[in-house]
DNA sequence: AGAAAAGATGACGTTGACGTAAACGGGACG
DNA sequence: CGTCCCGTTTACGTCAACGTCATCTTTTCT
């Protein structure tokens, strides 16, 4: 491997996923490993779209999403019509992520007034204890 | 039904949920509908609960994560021990949910930045083209 | 060279969150 | 009275996202 490219067990070591993890990826075409003979050798750009499917991940969209997605990071050559489209799939995704920030944003205030709550009850029980 | 309970079918109407995912979430213990006879009716409580379940379920959280959650809101007379558990949980949960704003908050931004450049690409091809 | 480690390719197993189908009971209605 | 329709239980099916063998080559280390 060059500093170009990385073994799948570094691969493995850099992001904390399985092997098994980055071979499904590779089936689900999200990443383009190149081959050296039979072995993966995965490079600069897997790694940037890996960081992007564990972070989708993370946000609670599915695979097929994430790999509609990750077009949009790389697109090179694609068609203008392709294009576009990828880029109303992104806006999707994008409202998507604001509504969902908009409820984090109420579920936080709210649990954290159930929490205050809760622990106000606690704490009353203490000093009633006593 | 009175005006305080519902059938198994306003639920599924009002929540856009199946009869099957009641009964399922009946199961997981999450939900607690009384019995009329054979029949199922929901209460006030359980709407309550079904709501908090939902929103749960957006966050990427686990139904069971959820339950464990659910009992914060109705807390009545749970052991004081049993209670500053549920307040740890919910702590974590809340640490969950400030570290996915963040991490939506710099996803956000870095997806507006990309599409303004394939925006950019797409508006510069077209004045290029005339 | 010989053994151990890394990697590959199937193929089957698993878990969470339901879907779906079969078989039954009880009101409501034409 | 028959027949829908709603509801129930039981049980098996499904789909995504990998985990877990088993088996086989290919490197790498000593």
């Amino acid at each position: 491997m060059t500093s170009e490219t990385m073994t799948i067990r570094q691969m493995c070591d850099l992001f904390d996923v399985t092997p098994r993890t980055l071979r499904f990826y590779e089936a689900k075409e999200l990443l383009f490993p190149v081959r050296e003979g039979q072995r993966r050798l995965f490079t600069r750009r897997d790694r940037a779209r890996l960081k992007l499917i564990l972070r989708g991940k993370r946000f609670g969209f599915s695979l097929e999403e994430i790999r509609q997605l990750l077009d949009l990071y790389y697109v090179g050559d694609s068609q203008e019509t392709q294009l576009s489209r990828t880029l109303d799939i992104a806006q999707d995704r994008l409202n998507d992520m604001e509504r969902q920030r908009a409820e984090l944003n109420e579920a936080i205030d709210e649990l954290r007034n159930q929490m205050q709550l809760v622990g106000d009850m606690l704490s009353s029980r203490h000093s009633a204890a006593q």
